[in-house]
DNA sequence: ATGTTC
């Protein structure tokens, strides 16, 4: 660490034993970043044929490699890692517009109201959707496309609707064999999940929007306005990523152990990307995303039949976008292919680049980026001097203690406190006592507005909107 | 994160 220079006044680089680890940071983020974060990227950089390395603001410990990590390798001749991927494959947001105003909610029973009407149809405490007639091994080759047609808004022509073009990828394209080898229990064991929640850091927020005086332009085009209420959904792959991952991690570690590698961590897992493993883990790391796409798009129609329960059937709720924050992407960089990992990263592609979609393809695609519980979230767009990272920027605000370490910092009081329990400001949340989601308090993370400013700083993204939540329905 | 534990 003493070894740091500063190429920017926000971007520093690390010479570290094994090679150079890339910090986005403001200087008090970067003076409150834990020491073992840089031990960790150290032994990340012991896969071989590493191109890049770096961590944003955001970036905390985790199994075998950091959130906020993104690490790129060549696809001529570089390794995928299913540990710098993460364990819930897919995991990423979504924001759906509505075209209320956030007077319309002010009376706090509304919003209780609302949120009562979305666990109708959100199961929040059981695993069992209440959409029987999705077929999973539909969803899991074809995304959203595998969904039955009734569940897309917008009937008509499928390849025509916001549905399939407003999202960073409505379905991925892989050689299904792989699936081929999983076995029976598998598709058993998560059949009738798609369209839940899911706890831990999961949720539904129901925000009002602050449109940023910079980029009005450019809200206007994405349909933002002044006091808009706004939905924002945070989930992922569920039990689907979960199975394939004791599948993937046992053959991956055989591998690695018959090959004679590894580091000194056993929980970081690499393979070569043309090696059978490498490859079969990639079409199965597809899989989960096509999942996950597909159960944020579910939840939604859950969120728009709650709404339209309460505000009438002509409720319109557009989605904005869908992107996801753990995966790996093969994206062409200055005219080379590369893969690109996020493990608790954004993809914040600028103006004019050609990843975006086409409806984004002159502005740059919405990023989205939740704080945590009872913070404000961010609606951003990315900047051309993101190349410099890939166009990777912030998942979140990071956690400060892990969660079985946050009883032992933060009360229940000091949550409550922060949620303005007991005024007419109070962040309504779904669950009985604050007690039973203590992990996700706001005090056990880092403060979302200096991890944004380093974003920002470093010349990564722009902030669109912020948005502030009014109601949050939470799993367990 | 998770049909709640590497």
């Amino acid at each position: 660490m003493s070894m740091a220079r500063e190429v920017g006044k926000y971007h520093q680089t690390v010479k570290l034993r094994n090679g150079v680890l890339h910090l986005f940071a403001n200087a008090e983020v970067l003076a409150s970043l834990d020491r073992k974060v840089y031990k960790m990227a150290d032994n990340n950089l012991r896969i071989p044929r590493n191109h890049f390395m770096s961590y944003t603001p955001d970036a905390h410990v985790s199994s075998g490699a950091c959130v906020g990590t993104t690490a790129v390798w060549k696809m001529s001749d570089g390794f995928v890692s299913p540990s710098i991927v993460g364990s819930d494959i897919g995991c990423g947001i979504r924001v759906h517009l509505t075209p209320l105003h956030k007077r319309d909610l002010q009376d706090k029973k509304v919003r209780r109201k609302l949120i009562k009407r979305i666990e109708k149809y959100v199961p929040t405490k059981r695993i069992a959707s209440p959409f029987r007639n999705i077929e999973l091994e539909r969803v899991v080759k074809e995304g959203i496309y595998g969904l039955p047609a009734e569940y897309l808004p917008e009937r008509g022509d499928v390849s025509a609707v916001r549905s399939v073009t407003h999202l960073e990828h409505a379905r991925f394209a892989y050689d299904m064999a792989a699936l081929e080898i999983l076995p029976e229990r598998i598709w058993k064991q998560t059949g009738r999940e798609l369209g839940t929640l899911g706890g831990g850091n999961h949720f539904i927020e129901i925000q009002h929007v602050r449109v940023d005086e910079g980029q009005r332009k450019i809200a206007e085009k994405w349909g933002l306005f002044d006091g808009q209420v706004v939905v924002m959904i945070h989930s992922g792959s569920r039990a689907w990523g979960r199975m394939l991952r004791s599948e993937y991690t046992n053959r991956i570690k055989d591998a690695m152990e018959m090959w004679g590698i590894g580091t000194r961590d056993p929980r970081l897992i690499y393979v070569p990307i043309h090696a059978e493993e490498g490859r079969w883990y990639l079409n199965l790391m597809y899989s989960a995303l096509n999942y996950a796409v597909a159960n944020r798009h579910m939840i939604a129609f859950g969120v728009r039949a709650a709404f339209q329960e309460v505000f009438g059937t002509d409720l319109e709720m557009p989605v904005l976008y869908d992107l996801m924050h753990n995966y790996a992407l093969e994206e062409t960089h200055r005219g080379q292919s590369m893969l690109v990992h996020r493990k608790g990263t954004t993809r914040a592609l600028p103006a004019g680049h050609e990843l975006n979609p086409e409806p984004y393809r002159a502005t740059g695609h919405p990023a989205l980026i939740p704080g945590s519980m009872g913070t404000a979230s961010y609606i951003m767009v990315g900047a051309k001097s993101g190349e410099k990272n890939f166009y990777s920027i912030c998942h979140g605000a990071g956690r400060i203690y892990a969660r079985d370490a946050v009883r032992e910092h933060v009360s229940v009081d000091a949550f409550a406190h922060s949620m303005n329990v007991g005024t007419e400001e109070e962040v309504v949340v779904n669950r009985w006592t604050l007690e039973h989601i203590l992990t996700e308090c706001p005090q056990a993370y880092k403060d979302v507005d200096q991890i944004i400013d380093s974003v920002v700083g470093a010349g990564l993204a722009s902030v669109v909107a912020v948005c502030r939540p009014m109601a949050v329905v939470k799993g367990t």
